[in-house]
DNA sequence: CAGTCGCATTGCGGCATATCAAAGCCGTCG
DNA sequence: CGACGGCTTTGATATGCCGCAATGCGACTG
């Protein structure tokens, strides 16, 4: 591929951007019991009797499409989980050039490679719902509970193997593989959340992949018109993606 | 940039690898008190009364240039703390694509993000000194002193905040800042280890340094060469770098 | 000190993807 | 229901990096 100047504009797209999420209407009775992605986040590190001590120090919002959660070099006060929506993650060259690091769905954990500041934004895809923690208070509950500290270790290695999966994409692979690997991707993690797989559910903008595979918006439209064309792919109502030919799919993403 | 098939071929380069790696002469009795990368490394999780329990459970080796430390797809048996040397670890794209996702240093951790089986392979770039745990002796360990815990949690997190910003290297910038970036990144991570961080000494070669960089070795002497020109750099003996105008450097890194 | 081997450099031509521009499509809202 | 706005598609052209091949160079070796 190549490049040069200004990939893609800074934040904002859909909507609009950084109006300050607001809270939901009802935090309610604190539902993390019953909550739906829990054996996938964080918090499965804790038994049933131990939800309470989140509940203590949570807070739950709702941020709708295009809004910022957070921006890039800003203090990091808060660390949180992701329960409904698409969130984009991204860091910014000086010029404005952007590559977007990682898409979060329900269950993932948002805000784990920071130090003081967040080394990077994050913008809500479509609506969002969110578990907020004040960072302090999280690192020390997670520091009485060993069990939380295993699972931010499985979290964490887990997320550099998916990192470094994104280097070999980034550096070796051609836009086609580049496309199908981020298609297969999105199926198979669709599915460990319990979702469909199959069609595949792309609720970014082509700017967006663009933006996570190192391409323009333009060659990803390319990419996917010609996956059609090939008979490997088709596009169903409301940006769902059917995968046609798996095997086939597979075998071009991993370079044979 | 632009690429297609055949980046490098697999591993081995320098020397030749694949004999397996032997063990140290003297592992004597076990110098980890004194070993002057410990608070860099995992170990800084110990205190200095703790550490015979570490001790019990190592194995001092020294592995030379062009070895292979490990395969991709091996099953994932040991965890490795550098004490000397320069590692490259890469993964492998199915007709043989290379792309290098780390290089490692004296204090640095090898073999955190694995499952059962190793996700990248491991070569020593230099001859390389190892402490090798085995897996299941170190896990346990960790998982009795919460400070190890914490500290790995520390590095896994600083690990992908590495991989992200490498992500933005592959995904977003030009040659010449690629280069630059490499360069800087190096020069900091050696003063870190208390080591010269200005003339930055490169053990690798423009092959590794391209399959870190996504791109070929002739681009990364190309572009070196332009540096040198431009009067920014200047070679010194032994694979040493001047940089010669950091700030101009380090605008040039971050796409001003 | 000449010979050899591996790595680095340089030149040249080609191609994948960027870039710029113009339609096309679709959902939203008045 | 018609017009607007944002996203997508398609086309035409430009370019940065690749891929190959030849040469250069420095470090061992005998």
């Amino acid at each position: 591929m190549d490049r040069k100047k200004g990939a893609d504009g800074p934040g904002r797209s859909r909507n609009d951007g950084l109006q300050a999420p607001k809270e939901a209407a009802e935090p309610a009775v604190s539902p993390c019991t019953a909550c739906p992605v829990r054996p996938l986040a964080i918090c499965s590190g804790l038994s049933p009797d131990q939800l309470p001590e989140l509940e203590k120090i949570v807070t739950h919002l709702v941020v709708k499409a295009g809004q910022t959660i957070f921006l890039e070099g800003e203090a990091a006060d808060y660390r949180y989980n992701l329960t409904r929506g698409c969130v984009r993650i991204f860091k910014l060259l000086g010029d404005g050039r952007r590559q977007i690091v990682g898409f979060l769905f329900p269950g993932d954990f948002l805000g784990l490679a920071i130090e003081d500041d967040y080394a990077y934004g994050a913008e809500a895809v479509t609506e969002t719902h969110l578990c907020r923690f004040p960072r302090r208070d999280l690192d020390n509950l997670i520091s009485r509970f060993p069990a939380m500290e295993r699972r931010l270790i499985e979290v964490a290695s887990h997320e550099l193997a998916i990192a470094q999966d994104q280097m070999v994409l980034l550096g070796r692979k051609r836009a086609e593989e580049k496309v199908v690997t981020m298609l297969l991707a999105l199926s198979k993690r669709a599915e460990r959340r319990g979702e469909l797989g199959n069609p595949v559910h792309l609720p970014m903008t082509r700017n967006d992949l663009g933006g996570y595979l190192g391409l323009t918006m333009e060659t990803v439209s390319r990419t996917m018109t010609e996956l059609k064309t090939s008979g490997l792919i088709r596009e169903e109502r409301g940006h769902n993606v059917r995968l046609l030919d798996i095997d086939k799919l597979e075998e071009i993403a991993e370079g044979f």
